[in-house]
DNA sequence: CTTGACCTTGACGTCAACGTCAGGTCTTAG
DNA sequence: CTAAGACCTGACGTTGACGTCAAGGTCAAG
């Protein structure tokens, strides 16, 4: 398979694909005129890859990881890195979760504004302020 | 409150309350010398703004949201806007929730490893050396 | 009056995960 | 054979939320 067919299947760029090789996150063989040649399992890796990055995981992180994953064994630390990611992710689905709750409280408040629940409406200190004073 | 008592007990560095400024997300009256004094409800719009951002929303919908949320009325477009950002959110969670479950999976694979259930032991693709390739 | 902590504006630096362009090579369909 | 399209390396551009330095004003204490 060739860089572009991972790259559709995927759903990622071309560019994104030799990012991850320049990271050391993902491996390729090369024909003898130097194109990239990969497996079926690269489309997987990708993916979960993709996943990783979408969880705030940092490119270096997942280096550190992929060992772990690959082989099957890690060392403590890549084991303790392991953990750590997992319960940063945990803290960050709670912050959503709070923001996202003060978004609900914030709707309502706006769909049925009372001067109980709106601070806005007893202490207007930020009622109108200027567009761009520039 | 001068700009370092609200960096303080918001938990923020001055150069971040002026940005807010500046992104005209948080006002601020001068004394005649020209320094920033703060409400007392500045510490809270603050931990909002952090809040929001840690949720990932940009600053530029940040301020679109704001004037829904400080007179309590909004026009149609800014109810979707809080209404999009709400499932964005939800979205962001549920990406979150996959991740952590992929990670569990492989945390235990890694503790664990057997063949039926670790993909890197049946096709080492990924392995120090290749076999050939099916 | 002077020290030192705090404040001001302005402007450039950072970091990550790519986007994008330039200029050249490879492969394949016709 | 040739043209189109996919691929290569290398390098600079982008974006957001600030960090950080420079070069000064301001303010309470001693």
């Amino acid at each position: 398979m060739r860089i572009g067919e991972v790259a559709d299947r995927a759903g990622v760029s071309t560019r994104a694909l030799r990012y991850y090789e320049e990271q050391g996150l993902l491996a390729s063989e090369r024909t003898s005129s130097g194109q990239r040649t990969y497996a079926e399992a690269a489309v997987e890796r990708v993916q979960l890859i993709q996943q990783f990055f979408a969880a705030g995981v940092p490119s270096r992180t997942i280096l550190q990881m992929l060992p772990c994953i690959d082989t099957g064994h890690g060392s403590p630390e890549a084991f303790a890195m392991l953990e750590s990611e997992r319960s940063r992710i945990t803290a960050a689905i709670a912050d959503l979760s709070a923001a996202r709750d003060q978004l609900d409280r914030l709707i309502g408040i706006a769909r049925h504004p009372t001067p109980e629940h709106c601070p806005a409406l007893r202490d207007p200190a930020w009622a109108p302020y200027a567009p761009a004073a520039h």
